[in-house]
DNA sequence: TAACTGTTCTATTTCGCCTAGTACACCCTT
DNA sequence: AAGGGTGTACTAGGCGAAATAGAACAGTTA
């Protein structure tokens, strides 16, 4: 259901995050679901307990998931996922937008940069 | 010249590779102009040479600026920075709208996007 | 020669990430 | 009440990247 990559740069917990949330966001996981518990997805996955703490700790902290002491971590509203995504993905890309006009890009070659990245290609879909 | 934020995640070198490319695209270091030598621009920032040395090797590295061992460091074509930067910018903004567009986002969403980095805003060409 | 330059090297510190182990409080089922 | 699950908190340590500190060597220039 998750799967890390050792190798990657970016953290575990970070890497443990963006997969849940995209498995909120795919429908796989529902609303008021549990999550897999603290012991019982370290061990499944060969780390340590702290390093899903972390992790469901700073999801909760994003309203992404809830947590009741002695029961388990649940998702919150898969909306509440969403919206978060949404709002990171275009705080980040209108950044990025403002680094690619100072890099001397028009505004002609950004749009269509935007529709290359609509142009269905063979790869897509396909991760 | 060159202003390091010591409390920012980015490491030092990196922070200053980013300013002096920024610099030559300016046209404030101009093609053959020689950098502050290692030493000088270690103690004038208060950092260790040993930073320096590792941000000028990096750079050399990307074609940005050349080294000659017993005279200096200088910039490299303007054009070398220039087409770098946009290289990396136009791949950074591509994964991004990738994710973007994994987030839910539409096309006609994104093209917005873009027109709004170019809208003026009061800001803008302060910093 | 003297003073600058880049370059290389080792050692040390700091910090975030991760692991390891322990302990405690809570909830639920039996 | 008891036991096993749960989250939570804490200390300790390893590890690697970033940065510091200091020294040494090599080339250039006045």
């Amino acid at each position: 259901m998750i799967k890390l990559d050792l190798q990657s740069k970016t953290p575990l917990y970070l890497q443990m995050e963006q997969q849940i949330i995209d498995l909120i966001l795919m429908g796989v996981l529902k609303e008021n679901e549990q999550l897999p518990s603290v012991r019982n997805l370290a061990r499944d996955l060969g780390i340590n307990p702290n390093t899903i703490q972390k992790a469901y700790q700073d999801m909760e902290s994003r309203g992404i998931i809830y947590s009741v002491v002695g029961r388990g971590n649940f998702v919150a509203s898969p909306s509440a996922a969403e919206s978060l995504k949404r709002r990171e993905s275009m705080a980040a890309l209108e950044k990025l937008l403002q680094d690619a006009r100072h890099a001397g890009f028009s505004a002609q070659e950004l749009h269509q940069a935007v529709d290359a990245a609509f142009q269905p290609r063979k790869e897509d879909d396909l991760l």
